[in-house]
DNA sequence: GTCTATAATTTGATAGAC
DNA sequence: GTCTATCAAATTATAGAC
């Protein structure tokens, strides 16, 4: 049984999608693209996402659902909650050498369409709640954690070197 | 005397486009905005710099300078390193209310023109260097620390504010 | 659900007059 | 150094056939 009601190809459209927004943000890719990496024309993807702020909110939501889910695993598993996000982000620098969604649509925040720019706060503001909660940290606490997470990733990123992110995310607890 | 060769016009538009980096990347921003912003066409904007890729690359080199001489300034009138460089972030979050240019740029890195990835790219170099010398830190110090700045930046863009950066930065030599 | 075709706009960039 | 005019390409989005 699925979980979602989304039919195969608007998942598809979503990986697309988010691999190319990590990849150049949210003006940086195009209907075209997406249409292309998935095999079909651009109006189809309009079929399922009908406009491109409802594809990058349905992308960002997904993200953040789904990075909860592995943070919130890891922990059931026994690692403790710092180092389960720790590892989540590691996990995507690594897997596809791409930046934080959410950290890239956050950081061109004021430029983004409403609903975009609200999908894009709301994974800070409920990591930041999470971490609050789970690892019974400080609001300033949570925030440094957070910001040197997401900076450890644009600075790995910008050098070009996934090394970078574990130097400076070593003994975060 | 001017520092550089540079005409008043080619400053006005270099402040121009930086903001809208800034604001929205490398692919957020045209010669059209930046044109009507200085209140000239764009075609004039071309004449000063022939394409984008060389527009945003003089912006980057510019902005690593200008960051630099900030921080060396600070540090000359008896602030300490780390201290100075939290100031130079803050200063530019709380002025403009936008991302760090180079973070913003560095953040989608494989997807920008060689030229304007490798401006990117020295930000964050020298920067981590300059730290390493003048704060006598380790690679992995300053990399942290870098790294904690960015993010910070990043989240507070992100949530719309500017407390969180004070809040994940507190402490923090 | 996918396609062709197209509208309306914006983009980076160039040619040439002044 | 700035302008008008223009180009070729790309953009988001829609209409309608199948």
């Amino acid at each position: 049984m699925s979980e979602t009601s989304m039919s195969d190809r608007s998942e598809t459209i979503l990986d697309a999608a988010e691999q190319r927004i990590r990849l150049a943000g949210y003006s940086g890719f195009s209907f075209r693209e997406i249409a292309a990496d998935v095999g079909v024309k651009s109006s189809s993807v309009h079929h399922h996402f009908p406009t491109k702020e409802a594809l990058a909110a349905a992308v960002a939501r997904r993200y953040t659902e789904r990075f909860e889910k592995v943070v919130e695993k890891d922990i059931k598993a026994g690692t403790k909650p710092i180092e389960a996000w720790r590892r989540a982000f590691r996990q995507a620098l690594v897997q596809d050498r791409r930046m934080c969604l959410c950290g890239i649509l956050g950081a061109a925040s004021a430029d983004l369409p409403p609903e975009v720019a609200r999908e894009a706060k709301r994974f800070f503001e409920r990591g930041l709640n999470s971490l609050k909660q789970t690892a019974s940290l400080s609001s300033r606490a949570a925030l440094r954690l957070f910001a040197t997470l997401e900076g450890a990733m644009l600075v790995a990123t910008s050098l070009d070197d996934v090394s970078a992110f574990d130097e400076a995310t070593a003994d975060l607890g």
